[in-house]
DNA sequence: ATTTGATTACGAAATTAATCGTATATTTAT
DNA sequence: ATAAATATACGATTAATTTCGTAATCAAAT
């Protein structure tokens, strides 16, 4: 059952975005969202959907005359492939130099910057 | 002098990483380097070579009849560009997720953390 | 019932990215 | 000098992604 990866895209990244968020929501409500950052039509919002539909990106509730889209793909497994092709090709295979590289150019907030520690400390037990 | 950031592909990607690990390359090193992991013709990787050049991407010297190429753009400043982008489009805007699933997931050694905890330390202080 | 508005379906154009073939030039070896 | 090997230049093709126009369908309002 290896359900092999599939890639979004750039734009299908932006859509999966919003469904994360809201959990479920129809073309209209993804495609208001989108308008507040990006500019473009309704119906390529909507085919973009009709592809990651088909690709198997998202789910969705076809028994209205509005659809209702899901993500099918967990924000999670994304950022995990994401996180580890851009250490790969960007960071010369070391995860150490992207944190080090994001927690010095991000402001973080010290309660962040500890639960980061204990997180280090936990693993550090293994 | 805001030079506009210019976003390079991912093919792109690959060869600054060749680029910057080399800091000097001809087309012939770039291709050999790239064909470890990839398959590829020559005249495909000259032109995104040349491609590079036009945007921008790489400076070359010309004065020989093999062209050397090196990067125009620093490895740390498209590392930041990138990162930003992930953790905006990714992790809900927070470095912190990006820092944990980083973390989480991807084998670091003992010594790696210590260094990273040795950073915490350090953003803490201010 | 008919019009109006909103929605999906679908094809195709437009754009961007990647690949490659062929011509031409230059260097090196014979 | 000539041939062989190696480079670049450059156009063309293919592939992937994004965009949009138009038709068909359905629901709601008149």
């Amino acid at each position: 059952m290896s359900t092999k990866y599939i890639k979004p895209t750039e734009s299908e990244l932006e859509i999966l975005q919003v469904l994360w968020e809201k959990k479920t929501a129809s073309v209209r409500e993804v495609h208001e969202e989108l308008s507040k950052t990006k500019e473009a039509g309704y119906t390529t919002t909507l085919k973009l959907m009709q592809i990651m539909f088909e690709k198997g990106l998202v789910k969705r509730d076809s028994s209205m005359k509005t659809h209702f889209y899901q993500p099918a793909v967990s924000r999670e497994k994304t950022q995990k492939h994401m996180l580890g092709k851009m250490i790969d090709t960007l960071f010369g295979g070391s995860s150490t130099q992207l944190v080090m590289q994001a927690l010095g150019n991000h402001n973080t907030t010290p309660e962040e910057l500890e639960e980061i520690r204990k997180l280090i400390d936990n693993l550090k037990k293994d």
